[in-house]
DNA sequence: CTGAAAGCGCTTACAG
DNA sequence: CTGAAAGCGCTTACAG
């Protein structure tokens, strides 16, 4: 089944029905027509791969996040593979794990043929990986690991969030307030750190080194070893303040567990507002993912398209959505 | 960088360059360092396209789920990526929305070229899409949804799983127990009602349709609603048997606002097994959703590289996994 | 064990 | 406005 199937069928050459499927002017009514219904009637499609391999270009993004199985990055994905189809190309969604491995393997090997570029989402990649990438591939950078390279990237100001969260919680009277999802090697969250340290200077506050929480990962796993420890160590937290969400339903649970009550004896709050944020009642920075997706696929395919263009940095908007386990 | 530029820097022809990328016999180990060498000097990296043109397949699977942002299906869709790298192939995720046009999207147009085949969890697919494009298009369905068509399928057994459920309740001293997630229109959900009733027939007890309630999708709200009109229509369960997990959270949600105790008042329990439920203390039934996953992989395969093999149809186990929602 | 030819299905110039 | 040619990069027979 292919173009000269359907060019025989409707009686023109082959080349007729390619101006046809592509849109081409310069064909008559009568003959987009007769081709047309010789398309419908044998249910030609054409062959993707010959158009990639003519086109040089695959129609085809890749996503890579470090785990489908957080509903943050799944609620990314589909929102990213919604905007990848407006855009008339296929989204892949890549795991990286969150190693350098699994990032790496996202960078050089999906990109090499496969897909005409990639959105990712950094945990650990280093610098010199995107370095040696960007030039290689159109690539499209998200989240708060800023690089010093020029690339395409996409973002909310997590500075100005954690300030404004940590302000939340100094303005509800908080004063010990724990903070987790602090990371080793990593990063994550020195931005969120950072606006939580202005936060506290600006009211007259210092940093305690006794309510800080690292963690290795940012799952509810993580959130509940981290409050476990740091109330095992004696501290006496107010509030707790997680980096993303699933830490601080975890914290929530061990606190409750601990017979604490949220918020009456500890506040709670996070990062991302995933759907089951809203039900536990949890406090969060609510980034408007849908932008942010449509932002990183809508600068891929820019980049794709023309890879001169100079990188462009969206900031992308957020809320402070205070519920019942800071109100 | 074309085969031709290694042939040219290695001093073989591009040929040979071909015969030791896929690995080959009949190359003697001194060329095939040579060409190796001129390999990784160059970063080349084969045209995915010229080679999924001449061998007619893209190396490419999809998989089709009605929503990504439902934990169940972003661990199956997590599992499945990864037993699809384990195969050499690359996966690509389709949201269906559970509506007949996402699912058609998934088998007419995204095999039509671009994917070798689809695995498709099917919420609304009438049997006639399946049967006609069962033959055209290597297919694997998945779930509950049973067609009468000779197609390979992965699933566990849901009515035993529904039966074994309520035999738990029952045995818990639970009488009055309610369905939460009957549907109009699609199965979904015919399997666990037949299970079910089974288990209370079985019991001497009948299904009390005042204690049934249906929902219009399988989320944390429906859930709610279900819960809330139920007890607002006067009924008094002692128990809510529910499809799926999300349908369980968002019950124990509506329960405990009006002041029901869980399990005290009213016992609770899901399908799925997603991590939240473990927090919730949710009891559920937990697939082997790994096993499902990778299954579904191997028999997509497998149909890909032949049309004429029998279809399998494979069950994966599962466990009643009671928690403190039932206890 | 290696080389020259043909062709996968399409699109992009180029003629007419 | 439509047709004939060339070629995208690879692999698969087929020779030698």
């Amino acid at each position: 089944m292919t173009l000269r199937d359907v060019a025989a069928r409707a009686g023109v050459s082959f080349k007729t029905v390619s101006n046809v499927i592509n849109g081409h002017p310069h064909v008559t009514e009568a003959t987009r027509g007769r081709v047309q219904d010789a398309i419908d009637a044998l249910g030609y499609r054409p062959n993707q791969s010959a158009r990639s391999l003519r086109h040089g270009r695959s129609g085809i993004l890749a996503l890579a996040v470090p785990e489908l199985t957080s509903p943050y990055f799944a609620a990314l994905a589909s929102e990213a593979g919604r905007a990848a189809k407006e855009h008339g190309r296929v989204l892949v969604i890549e795991e990286t794990l969150g190693d350098v491995e699994g990032e790496r393997v996202a960078l050089v090997d999906l990109t090499s043929r496969l897909v005409d570029g990639v959105i990712l989402s950094p945990l650990v990649t280093p610098q010199e990986v995107v370095v040696e990438r960007i030039g290689e591939t159109p690539l499209v950078m998200l989240g708060e690991h800023r690089y010093a390279v020029r690339a395409d990237h996409v973002g909310m100001d997590s500075v100005r969030a954690a300030r404004e969260l940590t302000e939340h919680l100094l303005a509800t009277g908080r004063r010990r307030i724990a903070v987790v999802g602090r990371q080793d090697g990593g990063s994550t969250g020195g931005e969120r750190w950072l606006g939580h340290v202005q936060a506290l200077l600006a009211a007259d506050l210092v940093p305690d080194s006794s309510l800080v929480a690292r963690v290795k990962a940012y799952r509810r796993a993580d959130g509940e070893r981290a409050v476990r420890e740091l109330l095992a160590a004696g501290a006496r937290p107010d509030a707790v303040l997680c980096f993303n969400d699933l830490l601080a339903l975890g914290a929530m649970h061990t606190l409750r567990q601990a017979g604490l009550a949220v918020p009456g004896d500890v506040a709670v709050a996070g990062f991302d507002d995933i759907e089951e944020s809203r039900y536990a009642g949890l406090t969060t920075v609510a980034p408007d993912l849908p932008l942010l997706a449509r932002e990183a696929v809508r600068l891929l395919v820019r980049r794709v398209e023309n890879r001169t263009v100079p990188p462009a940095l969206v900031e992308v908007p957020f809320r402070v959505e205070v519920r019942s386990s800071t109100a």
